[in-house]
DNA sequence: TATACTATTCTTAGGGG
DNA sequence: CCCCCTAAGAATAGTAT
């Protein structure tokens, strides 16, 4: 339970090293997906782990698109002053509900990642992502998909 | 004092979107750090913001080039005498991803049912239908892009 | 604009199923 | 392997200086 203070240096412990990283990872593309999202910057990371071949990409082009269908939460109803009756405690359960929505969502654009990393490699026509170009075409997708996010905020 | 929740859409007020972008970034590069120097995987990232013409690169220009050059020739690393030809262990990877997002989705769905049933019972005149459309949508992409990783392999 | 503070939220180590 | 839980540790929004 709890936890340990930190200790920043390689894990030695295999497994403990594994878990490590597949949370942290998580994490990590987690911060960077709310970082484009709240500050309207395009950013990307590639992650290499030696337990799998190919590397964590972030964002694929096709979850660059899925950006937009971000979750909303729902408008809140005011009625009454009766709080604390069934209707409350049903919100209660939809915003649990909600959180638990958002993180199976979260998980599934995961793994719709790798499956377009996957798809794209299957296909041999791998990005180049040395190109700067490609890297500026990716700025201009996501720049969009922010004026789209925007104009849905204002509308 | 203290903080709000987290609102997670673009910040509309350009000087606390500054701000927030000032301080994430760094949090990012250092969780980044921490994850590389934790678990000895190679990573790297890029953040483009309109403040400053040049990207952010992490860790420096040079590593990053070598990691991006790392993933560009990923794709060719998996050779061996013993080995499995690439394409079939593309297959089965593809055909395991498919396995867990199936079953995620079919778990997401009864998510979504669940929640659907809530907000009905909430007497949620303003019900938010708008995400489970959303959901649906999702489902909807991740289905074709599984249609055609099928058509691929079969082809 | 940068730095400092701190209440509050968010992340994650460790553990169990 | 996966998912879930909890509490300790870390990050940060809003504010003051």
């Amino acid at each position: 339970m709890g936890r340990k203070a930190t200790v920043y240096e390689l894990i030695s412990n295999e497994y403990a090293r594994k878990a490590t990283l597949k949370k942290r990872k998580a994490g990590l593309l987690k911060k960077l997906s709310e970082l484009t999202t709240l500050c309207g910057v395009a950013a990307c990371a590639i992650i290499f782990s030696s337990y799998d071949a190919q590397p964590d990409v972030w964002p694929s082009k096709a979850e660059a698109c899925q950006v937009l269908k971000k979750f909303k939460s729902s408008p809140a109803q005011q009625r009454g002053k009766n709080m604390m009756d069934q209707t409350v405690l049903l919100k209660r359960s939809i915003l649990q509900l909600n959180g638990r929505l958002e993180k199976r969502q979260r998980k599934n654009r995961e793994l719709e990642k790798e499956l377009a990393l996957a798809e794209t490699m299957a296909g041999g026509n791998n990005c180049d992502w040395n190109n700067l170009e490609q890297l500026k075409e990716l700025d201009y997708q996501l720049q969009e998909n922010i004026k789209l996010i925007t104009n849905k905020i204002k509308g």
